[in-house]
Parts: C-alpha cells; sequence; structure tokens
DNA sequence: TCGCAGATTGCCT
DNA sequence: GGCAATCTGCGAA
C-alpha cells in the first residue's frame, strides 16, 4: 500500500486518467477510514478542451487546475452538488484535471449508508456528486495535497484487465473526445 | 422501466 | 441573467 507519488501525476493528463483506474481512494474523517477503488474517470485538459473548466482563463474557482500536480481541485456546480477532481498534467500543459467519476465502496461502507441516506450499496458511490456526499468531500478538501498521509489521499492498487474508453457525461463541448474511462473486472 | 423537470447557488458573459 | 463536469423523484407507458 504505497501513497502514489507527486511524479504519477506529473504526467499527459489523459495517461493519468487512465492509470487511476483500479486505485484506492482513501478519506479519514477523524479515527473513521473510508476506502474505495476508482472504476471511472474523466480527463480534462486546458487548452483545446472546450469542455474544461480552465479552457479559458484563469480565475479563483479554477486555479487548482493551474497549480501543483497531486492535489485536490473541488468544485460546487448545479446549486447542490460537489464533484471532486485530481489535478494532473505534463509539465508544458499549464492546466488540467482527472474527474473521479465512480468508486467501488471497500471499507467505511456503513459511513456511507449513513452519509448518502441510501442503503443501496449501487447507488452510493457511482457519479461524481454521490462520491463527495458519501466521502464527505466539499470546499473544505480544495487544495488538499494527495500525495500525503492526511484526510484524503490515493494509494497504489490494480492494474485493470481492459479499459473502456466512452464520450465525457453531461457536457455541451467537447464531446467529440473520448476522455471518459471505465474498466471491466 | 424510461424520460423529463425541479432543486438551488455561485460563477462567467 | 443564464447556465453548470448532477441527482432524484414522479408521471407516463
Amino acid at each position: 500500500m504505497n501513497i502514489l507519488s507527486r511524479k504519477f501525476y506529473n504526467r499527459d493528463t489523459i495517461i493519468v486518467a487512465k492509470d487511476l483506474l483500479g486505485k484506492t481512494l482513501v478519506r479519514k474523517i477523524g479515527k473513521q477510514k473510508i476506502t474505495g477503488v476508482i472504476i471511472e474517470t474523466e480527463a480534462y485538459t486546458g487548452k483545446n478542451d472546450p469542455a474544461s473548466h480552465s479552457s479559458r482563463k484563469k480565475t479563483e474557482r479554477n486555479k487548482a487546475m493551474f497549480g501543483q500536480v497531486g492535489m485536490s481541485y473541488v468544485y460546487f456546480t448545479y446549486g447542490m452538488h460537489y464533484c471532486f477532481n485530481v489535478v494532473a498534467k505534463k509539465s508544458e500543459q499549464q492546466s488540467g484535471a482527472v474527474l473521479i467519476r465512480a468508486i467501488q465502496p471497500v471499507k467505511g461502507i456503513s459511513v456511507m449508508i449513513k452519509n448518502r441516506k441510501t442503503d443501496n450499496i449501487l447507488n452510493l458511490t457511482n457519479g461524481p456528486a454521490k462520491l463527495t456526499q458519501a466521502l464527505q468531500i466539499t470546499t473544505n478538501q480544495y487544495n488538499i495535497d494527495l500525495t500525503k498521509n492526511s484526510e484524503l489521499f490515493i494509494i497504489d492498487g490494480v492494474r485493470p484487465k481492459k479499459i473502456i474508453a466512452k464520450p465525457r457525461v453531461g457536457i455541451k463541448t467537447g464531446i467529440d473526445k473520448l476522455w471518459n474511462f471505465s474498466f471491466e473486472f
């Protein structure tokens, strides 16, 4: 169980998005530990990606995407939902991040059930806003270092057998890019 | 089972 | 002022 290093995130956003599949996300709340395997991601670069928050200019909201790789980027949307991203990019890229769309619950399932107010395991963390609810991720977790053993980090996992690339979900521009990644067990 | 509209706040144009 | 990297419930078939 090794925490992913800074170097892991210092690569092309799309490569990192694929490599994050099968890794384990760890959330610590006090003494409680919640973990889950990442099963779906989406890549958002800056330049040439109209769907990305950082495709235009740097603002107060998206500044994390321009900063240090391996940090968390959390944003609020639709008036009621948070989404969790990991900043990842090559040195040449000025911005980029990977959206964590879904995880598979491993530990702390009872906590997730309480947070989500549902006992359907399949419905706990199978969406970007669902997993932030289950793991209690809000803008308080904005710009957290995911390469350190703190309240939120990502550790090594298994390498998936088959990666599936699909169009990204929930956006109106840039839908020609197959930057949504999931895998078969 | 499927599809659509409402919720609800902060951000950008 | 309008819309957003979404989720849920409800109504129709």
